[in-house]
DNA sequence: GGCCCTAACAACGA
DNA sequence: CTCGTTGTTAGGGC
């Protein structure tokens, strides 16, 4: 459910929150998913420090003094906790808990247990970050994919790393394109405007987050959102807004955005 | 074209004409597919005597008498030409020609290049043939593909070997069946209408061919199908033919035909 | 009208 | 609302 502006709020925050400290162990609850064994993980983090957290695609990156990363990624419903050991049982679908050696600890809990905990992911089949996409990446992806809809292909992880169902919807809506336009045929106009609206859309919802929610490491929080929220009947500039089943993804868009076919 | 009742025919003129006779030479055009070289293929029948020929599912097979066995696909334009060594130059199109000891020609033909030419295939692969589909056979393909419509199953030559686009119509007419139901939705009346209706409809063919086009080894013949003709209006029993894709195949059928769903 | 390979899509489970 | 995997389908090339 978060997405990628959420995600890069939750990373800063964990970071102010964590760096420095010392893991004392890693206990993982046997839900969601994990790479290694359990040991095998806590051998690689227990002892060493956090150095940073950040985040890469849909996930949070945890780096630590050793040179080991540790990534979690929190599907339909996971999310962060910051808490201290003397709560740490009472924080309900656990997928893993890191206990640090001044007692406070970060928990990732996911009530469906899809969440996946990797150690040490292979970074070279990393896709291009959303908030780092260029119009001629952009234009390179829609000539090799002409068939796809842009919508799709926006959220195709492995061509663009980080744009989940809902910022899909608002940068379409920020560069006036349908969904449903096929890649192959958006005009190069059409791509430099998404190329545009992609990073400047997300970026905005950053630090819309910041502002409003200067501590979040979990929830969603999509109040200021223009087109991907199901109350509302119009977009900011009055066109209605249209729900509708876009390759099984519940999507929002209006007539002002031109459909290229 | 041609399908399994023209190929039927075509097996026995061409074993008429070339059983006993000598190969002397064999030469690929450079057309079509072979599975070897050319210097193989000479190798295995050069000198070798026909012994057979058969249809099997959509292709031909020669046998020799060294015990190779070539197999040639017809595709969609191809056809069989005998000749003599005096006009092999004016054929046009050539695949294949093979020339036996007495001066006569084997042509293989084919204006798109597609027809194959396959030297020992293996056997074992080869799905059960249209003429020899029993009830059994058929309810049990009905219930590992449920969810595929009937036509595109009698069509799909990993299961029934021969069935082309022009007779899968005729035989769903023949069984009353629409070309559009599931076949898992099919009771167990229909199944049975189904595997009689089968080898009925294609000797039916068989048999007209033979007395209307008794030399034939090329061509196709439809003037007696009773609703796959593009000219026809309605089938024999008067009811309108409608013409339609169905899994982007040209297909005709009538209302009179149960689609069970 | 034939067959094969690939890309796009749908459905299911975790 | 996410990501796999699997099976089906549509399209283009030969």
């Amino acid at each position: 459910m978060p997405e990628l502006p959420d995600l890069t709020v939750y990373a800063e925050n964990l970071a102010k929150a964590l760096t420095g400290k010392k893991v004392h162990e890693v206990a993982y609850h046997q839900r969601g998913k994990l790479n290694v064994s359990e040991a095998e993980l806590s051998n690689a983090v227990a002892g060493a420090a956090v150095t940073g957290v950040e985040r890469a695609g849909k996930q949070v990156a945890f780096r630590f003094g050793n040179g080991n990363i540790v990534r979690v990624h929190l599907m339909l419903t996971g999310g962060f906790v910051l808490s201290d050991s003397a709560k740490r049982d009472r924080l309900g679908y656990l997928v893993l808990t890191v206990t640090f050696e001044d007692g406070s600890v970060l928990a990732v809990t996911d009530e469906k247990g899809w969440a996946s905990v990797t150690l040490n992911p292979g970074t070279e089949k990393d896709a291009p970050d959303a908030l780092a996409v260029t119009e001629e990446l952009l234009e390179q992806l829609c000539r090799k994919k002409p068939k796809t809809l842009i919508k799709p292909l926006l959220l195709d992880q492995a061509l663009i790393g980080g744009i989940g169902n809902a910022y899909a919807d608002e940068i379409l809506w920020a560069a006036r394109i349908s969904p449903k336009s096929p890649a192959g045929k958006l005009p190069s106009e059409a791509v430099r405007a998404l190329a545009d609206a992609i990073p400047r859309v997300l970026q905005d919802a950053i630090a819309e987050l910041r502002t409003r929610h200067p501590d979040m490491v979990s929830g969603e929080y999509r109040e200021f959102l223009k087109v991907h929220r199901p109350e509302l009947k119009t977009s900011p500039t009055g066109a209605k807004v249209i729900k509708e089943n876009v390759q099984s993804k519940r999507t929002y868009y209006t007539e002002e955005q031109r459909l290229y076919q």
